[in-house]
DNA sequence: GTTCACACCCACACACCAC
DNA sequence: GGTGGTGTGTGGGTGTGAA
């Protein structure tokens, strides 16, 4: 067990020792460290290996000068952190061919030849597309670069890469491989997975590292505006011959970065299956078990994720990265847990039949007692039972009784004992202590603690008929197939494989971030301006401006209309666009602001399935009118409390004539593009919301 | 023979509903 | 309001076939 635990930042002990007997190994090369993850640590290695750490990214490319990061996106000569991690452990000057990493935006690819086997590597660094040495494609990435998560581009850069750069596949294979025999040497422990269990291992401190994906940080990102989802559909053209496709370096680091984003549905089904959304090459059950088998020894770190599973910031507005795994959904029940449930349920029995306390033998008949109580009592008590006689509670045996118990017995144990929910305590009784039996379960417990062994907790109990259709936990392609659109445009290029992204997953990566931008991030981008100057943000911006604009000019015509006037439920709430739970509340003004409340949040943008799940749970909106309701409104949180208050007060959905809610006529007048067409939307609409809405088009979301 | 992508399985935690 | 029935999908796998 090391001593520095828990840190990224430093070379591990045994690796400082090894490092001690190199006499400089990266002597003459120069690194500048794209990365923020390790980099202390990557910079430590090279500077004790003779190596020069440059402060500022190189502006063309130089001799002896590499970019260290996992994703070229600087189309300049871009060498994995591996290949230091890997020279180091070796103590040898690898070949840098395999580490050099391909850029991400189609551009110029390097090739690397490798000199004498005991010198300095040659770098005789040529464009295979010609020699070109100019970098101006990188200009083309920063001006496509707008406020994106990086998590959307990675997919638009997987495909960017696979489309222009089906060669450089094997480059990566080559570097994933030697990622798996460095996993096999140190054992391919993840001390995330276990933090009781933390030892510094080398693969810790040396695994891939991505980029920061902290919204404030997104220069790294290389999507296009709009592009991610296309460059998705295109990237199936690229499928090898046989119907298996691997996983890139970008669909790894995607998948990564969701499960990151997401800690707490890391072992979910359902997460892959989302992602495989986003990633057409794959299905659900195949990402699952990338992530399983190969990806989470890489997890290295997730964001903080409050009680509710919502992702905390620190006070630069920040993700918080934790190497602390949240629980995750459900949690076993342990022996221990079965054994106090066995005995609190024994002691409710007892307290029922006897009337006596069974821890202090006293009686719990007063004379006072309420005639409730009186008659409760008489409902569960032995009738048998003569007072003073009952026996002591060890002696007590349960035998066949089942019952009565209360479910208040359940919500009580379960506020108390809150590992597991009022249901699951519940069904734990009914499922497995009532198959197993309290009393045997209690004596086997006692038994294997007097004999000094560990019991175990009850298991193989169920016994549920086999339900029909595929097995639960399968997220095949059968089942991607019902999320493809029917009405789809299916652009020339697309393959067979064409995907779309479902209207149930409206609030795309994209299409979200892009929303979060404009609404809560507007400050952020400005000051990651004033830090990227070459990076524009003045579409975004101005776009920004101009929907902020309309939507305070609009604020005094459509969001002043008095809730308290419209009764409540309104005429148009039916139970098909309402569940049961909109209906508990009081009044207009009561849902409205519960509404208000849900859009103030912050959401990330994976976690647009969790936006729509609070509006269900939380306001009683039915998924599929959430849904279709964020559709009409581009995504545009900020209008969601307006098209309600409008849809009660005039009983219209959509209502009509409501800036930021697109109608179906809308649309088509928008597909039309005739001059009078657009005059009368951008009437109604403005052109910020008009280039938004044109986004959903060209993504088929619309 | 090995690796990897993908399909498939199933016990069970948690939930909800009807009677 | 206690109870049984059952829906859903998590959590942790294993099986299969292509390369």
């Amino acid at each position: 067990m090391s001593e520095s635990q828990n840190d990224f930042e430093t070379a591990p002990d045994h690796f400082s020792e090894e490092l001690k007997s190199h006499h400089g190994i990266f002597h003459g090369l120069k690194f500048y460290f794209a990365d923020d993850v390790n980099k202390d640590f990557y910079k430590s290695v090279v500077v004790k290996l003779g190596g020069a750490v440059l402060e500022e990214a190189p502006k063309d490319v130089k001799p002896d000068h590499y970019i260290v990061s996992h994703v070229n996106t600087f189309d300049l000569p871009t060498v994995d952190p591996l290949f230091l991690s890997n020279s180091a452990e070796q103590n040898t000057l690898l070949n840098i061919g395999p580490f050099i990493l391909p850029p991400v935006n189609g551009g110029p690819q390097y090739e690397v030849d490798v000199g004498e086997s005991d010198s300095r590597i040659d770098r005789r660094i040529t464009h295979a597309n010609g020699g070109h040495d100019d970098v101006d494609s990188a200009a083309d990435v920063r001006q496509s670069l707008a406020h994106h998560d990086v998590a959307s581009a990675a997919v638009a850069a997987a495909a960017a890469v696979s489309l222009t750069h089906p060669e450089s596949s094997h480059a990566r294979q080559e570097v994933k491989q030697i990622g798996r025999q460095k996993n096999a040497t140190y054992g391919g422990h993840q001390k995330i997975e276990d933090p009781s269990q933390r030892d510094t291992t080398l693969e810790q401190e040396t695994s891939l590292i991505q980029h920061d994906n902290n919204p404030g940080n997104s220069n790294s990102g290389f999507a296009a505006v709009g592009e991610a989802p296309k460059a998705v559909l295109t990237s199936s053209s690229n499928l090898p011959p046989h119907n298996k496709s691997s996983f890139t370096e970008e669909e790894d680091e995607f998948i990564l970065d969701v499960v990151r984003k997401n800690p707490t549905r890391r072992t979910t089904h359902t997460l892959f299956d989302e992602i495989s959304h986003y990633v057409p090459n794959h299905t659900g059950n195949s990402i699952r078990h990338r992530y399983r088998v190969y990806l989470s020894k890489r997890l290295n770190y997730v964001y903080k994720v409050d009680e509710n599973g919502k992702l905390m910031r620190d006070e630069k507005g920040e993700f918080i990265k934790t190497d602390i795994l949240p629980q995750g959904l459900k949690r076993k029940f342990t022996a221990d847990e079965d054994y106090q449930l066995a005995v609190n349920i024994k002691k409710q029995f007892y307290k029922d039949i006897y009337q006596v306390d069974p821890d202090t033998g006293e009686s719990l008949i007063r004379d006072d007692d309420e005639p409730s109580t009186v008659a409760k009592r008489k409902m569960v008590m032995d009738p048998t039972f003569i007072p003073g006689k009952e026996p002591g509670f060890d002696e007590y045996s349960v035998c066949d009784r089942r019952g009565p118990l209360s479910r208040e017995f359940f919500k009580t144990y379960g506020e108390k004992h809150p590992s597991h929910t009022e249901n699951a305590w519940r069904d734990r009784f009914r499922k497995f202590l009532l198959n197993y039996g309290i009393d045997e379960y209690i004596s086997y417990y006692e038994t294997e603690r007097a004999n000094n062994r560990i019991p175990e907790p009850m298991k193989n109990m169920t016994n549920r008929v086999k339900r029909p259709g595929p097995a639960p936990g399968n997220y095949n392609n059968a089942k991607k197939v019902k999320f493809m659109s029917p009405t789809a445009h299916q652009p020339s290029s697309a393959s067979a494989n064409h995907y779309t992204i479902p209207q149930d997953d409206l609030l795309d990566e994209e299409t979200l971030s892009f929303i979060t931008g404009l609404k809560r991030d507007l400050s952020r981008m400005e000051s990651q301006q004033s830090q990227s100057p070459d990076v524009p943000f003045e579409y975004t911006q101005e776009l920004a401006e101009s929907i902020r604009n309309n939507f305070t000019m609009e604020e005094t015509q459509f969001d002043n209309i008095n809730p308290d006037e419209i009764p409540f439920p309104p005429q148009i709430a039916t139970t098909d666009l309402f569940m049961p739970e909109f209906f508990h509340f009081a009044t207009t003004r009561e849902f409205l602001n519960k509404v208000h409340e849900i859009v103030n949040r912050t959401y990330h943008t994976s976690q647009a399935e969790k936006l729509v799940e609070d509006l269900r749970d939380e306001c009683g909106i039915r998924k599929a009118f959430s849904t279709s309701i964020l559709t009409a409104l581009s995504g545009d949180l900020m209008v969601l409390p307006r098209y309600f208050l409008c849809a009660f007060r005039y009983s219209a959905n959509p209502p009509m004539n409501v800036p930021g809610i697109w109608t179906k006529e809308d649309d088509e007048m928008l597909k039309n593009g005739s001059d009078d067409d657009m005059k009368l939307l951008i009437k109604k609409h403005g052109t910020g919301r008009i280039d938004m809405r044109k986004r959903f088009h060209q993504n088929d979301l619309v």
